[in-house]
DNA sequence: ATGAATGCAAACTGTTTGCACCATG
DNA sequence: CATGGTGCAAACAGTTTGCATTCAT
């Protein structure tokens, strides 16, 4: 449903910067905002090539630098060897805490912080573009195994 | 000058893990800990050959690895391939504001976000280790070039 | 003297690039 | 029909691993 809307958003940002548009590109772009949390680029090449076997995985790659190009996509590495992607969505930012016993990802929202670290970029004098925040910790789960 | 209590406690978690002290962790540590800010391994490779030039770069990786066991050492990485290693030193915690443009990294801290963290983990019942504050934005500088 | 640490080189992994071919505008 | 996109394979960079040797305990 409201994937297409970001299908249109990076439809227009291809015309506009006088790039082509692809059904390879199409089917990341379509991809990518269909899947919850964050995906590696694996994942995703595993994914779209039960749909169009012939993908190759560069294209996933570079379809999502386009992505974050774009300023539709934030890449992270969680203290891992792979990178991992995660669409920006309208409004719903939210930031992570990892477990580092079983790597389970909650996320989170905190107005509070999210104040208070624009605050923080006016003393600076940066502008902000996004952030990061991960909190790494022992979850509940873990704590009485 | 306290660069040696952390060459102390390391030596000190060393035996307790029942593992063996030498000479070239000694300097890693040493050089770790003398270092300002976030030093990758090649770099501290480097540096260390100057003293040492039998040393492997595969020890310092070793170390680092040690060092963040030990939780005396936390790893970034700031988008890029590069994985950069901060030594935790007692009490001063910063978090950091990266130019997208030129790549600077300032420090900085704020006692009320990280208050705010903690209540954050408090409610989603996680038991704290660390945590990771990335602002990504265009430093002063660059937004007038 | 036991077993851990070292340093080298080779392996590995995620990602990028060069290139010939294909497709879009 | 010009230019950008694709997929393959090879290249790449940072990091890890296997192994024979050296060294700490």
């Amino acid at each position: 449903m409201d994937k297409n809307q970001y299908l249109e958003e990076f439809r227009k940002k291809v015309k506009e910067s006088g790039l082509k548009q692809s059904l390879q590109r199409e089917l990341v772009v379509e991809f990518f905002f269909e899947s919850k949390g964050h995906v590696d680029a694996e994942t995703l090449y595993m994914e779209i090539k039960k749909i169009n076997p012939t993908i190759g995985n560069t294209t996933i790659y570079r379809t999502l630098r386009l992505l974050c190009d774009f300023n539709m996509a934030l890449s992270h590495t969680f203290n891992t060897i792979t990178t991992y992607f995660e669409p920006i969505r309208a409004e719903e930012h939210h930031d992570h805490l990892i477990c580092i016993k079983c790597g389970i990802i909650e996320e989170f929202r905190d107005s509070e912080i999210e104040r208070l670290q624009k605050d923080v970029a006016k003393k600076y004098d940066f502008e902000l573009t996004h952030h990061i925040l991960q909190m790494y910790g022992i979850c509940k789960k873990c704590r009485k195994s």
